[in-house]
DNA sequence: TAGATTGTTAATCGATTAACAATC
DNA sequence: TAGATTGTTAATCGATTAACAATC
């Protein structure tokens, strides 16, 4: 009954949770109030059943026959995420990756706010990306327990993640976005989210031969393909 | 017992395998020869039979009591993912993230490889990133279709999403990597991997607010800190 | 009211984990 | 040989889907 309980949530249904939002922003912009379940299910995809079971997480309630107040859904999307509060960030390694992360507005509307840069490449310490200015790395710890920075985003190469980790934990940082393709070891009570681009690629790779494969099967099943 | 049957695999392992490249790549390149499930699953920080599971549809046999042959098992998780042919993309969006996609070397382990980019700005049309050039968006469709390019990259804004993807369509295109966070239309016979950073960012905000929560609880619960 | 939609409770499906025989 | 590790078959766990009563 009472709106956020101690619920958390299957992992899965708080990934989809992003796209519901982007969905319903959109419709907001365009002047809708209230929506069904069934209605974003039709524009995702998905089932409505599945759309009913990943807002409840939120402790948003609907209106039978009627469906969601939008803006109270939104609201409630983003107060689960906590993304209606900012949440301060360092990030380290500003190369191809880094800096595109740097310059990308949109984490605004996600909460996260970059607040400092750091790379060991002294020839990038003092670049300015976006609005901010690189330091250098050495800096970090001391820097993230003096501003009580409370996450991390690793964008380095793979062999200096885990020491670029270990500086973040020094300097009491708890949550860690790492893009570097490697497990990285921290202590109990930091939380880590790992965020290897190769595994949506392998996903895509896997279903592009599967296709592929069934389209040269159905063509040797057929008389012949209707040509162009 | 043949190797490579029809098997796909499910999602979450094939997501994995990424991920065990890498390692098994750092060990070849550190001399190593043989690794066993358990070593595996000691660095990833996973279960020992999962890695097994995980191994077993790339069709690959390890050998009891001694694991598996590094080489070949590269090879394999290689040949699953079709990474050991090169597959030709477009990318479309050349922004902040779609110049990172751009420049980033590792794709080539992965077998992408971006052969040209577009955008819809003029002022960027004639660019030169990477080793590509940046041609306008209304070329795509055409050129897709007369090199064959199995592979498409959108990494534009959400509102230009679809008519990229239109056009990509159009020109033949059958794979679709979808860095815009919204669901795209395709034909059947297409396949679609989205990529929406938000979702990773969605689960660790959730996950930082949990240890948070425990921390105050747990500081409730105790007389003080052990303060500092 | 009648009907559409929600939210709950149950059933199914798929992925992970466990147990253990096979084997080098 | 003895023992460690694989790979198979079974059990558990969790997420998705289905069925349906509650309700505006």
């Amino acid at each position: 009954m009472t709106p956020e309980k101690n619920k958390i949530g299957s992992l899965p249904a708080v990934r989809r949770l992003p796209t519901y939002l982007h969905l319903l922003r959109s419709f907001s912009e365009s002047g809708r109030e209230m929506v069904s379940s069934t209605h974003i299910a039709e524009k995702l995809k998905i089932e409505p059943i599945q759309v009913r079971k990943d807002l409840a997480i939120t402790g948003i309630e609907g209106k039978p026959k009627v469906g969601y107040y939008i803006p109270a859904l939104i609201d409630a999307i983003e107060t689960f995420l906590g993304w209606n509060n900012t949440t301060d960030a360092f990030l380290v390694g500003v190369g191809n990756l880094g800096s595109a992360l740097l310059g990308y507005e949109g984490f605004r509307k996600h909460g996260l706010k970059i607040v400092a840069a750091f790379d060991a490449d002294d020839s990038r310490v003092g670049q300015v990306i976006g609005d901010v200015e690189v330091l250098p790395i050495h800096k970090l710890s001391d820097l993230a327990m003096r501003m009580h920075v409370p996450m991390g985003v690793i964008a380095v190469p793979a062999e200096s993640a885990q020491s670029v980790a270990d500086a973040m934990v020094l300097g009491g940082i708890q949550a860690i976005w790492n893009f570097a393709p490697r497990s990285l070891d921290v202590p109990d009570g930091v939380v880590v989210q790992n965020e290897d681009l190769a595994s949506g690629l392998a996903v895509l790779s896997v279903k592009l031969a599967r296709t592929r494969e069934i389209r040269e099967t159905a063509g040797t099943m057929l008389p012949a393909g209707n040509g162009g």
